[in-house]
DNA sequence: TGTGTGACAAAGC
DNA sequence: AGCTTTGCCACAC
């Protein structure tokens, strides 16, 4: 965990464990891939706490260590991002993810979706 | 200890 | 199909 512990100091000394623990969860979301934020809720072990996990994400500034440009609502819709959700659909689309600019929500979304988290990066 | 907030989620109209 | 309301969790004051 020391890995991410480091990388959030960088300005987010004051995330908990349970914020480096949604980080590690959403760093697992694979590229072309998205994930809900009640599904990363659901992996850190608190189901209903999607909102928890949004603002985990917004704390998160270095969307280069965590990937939260990948964790989408679970409608389909992008939902924000830091950046602004116009940085996150183009990063989407970079990855191959088809996002709709006008409704701004992920084509495909069911298929995109990523859910196999593993509790423990060891593995 | 209690109240307010936020990148959510599900139900109702 | 779209908006509004209520519920949930963890954090900050």
């Amino acid at each position: 965990m020391k890995r991410i512990e480091g990388r959030i100091g960088k300005g987010n000394e004051k995330a908990s464990v349970f914020f480096q623990k949604a980080y590690r969860v959403v760093s697992q979301i694979p590229k072309g891939r998205v994930a809900t934020y009640g599904d990363i809720a659901s992996a850190l072990g608190i189901s209903g706490g999607a909102r928890a996990v949004g603002r985990a994400m917004s704390m998160n500034q270095d969307t280069r260590t965590v990937p939260c440009h990948r964790v989408v609502r679970s409608d389909g819709h992008v939902g924000g991002y830091a950046k602004g959700f116009l940085a996150k659909m183009a990063l989407l689309k970079k990855e191959g993810v088809s996002v709709d600019d006008f409704n701004r929500k992920i084509i495909d979304f069911e298929t995109v979706r990523f859910k196999k988290f593993r509790k423990k990066s060891r593995g």
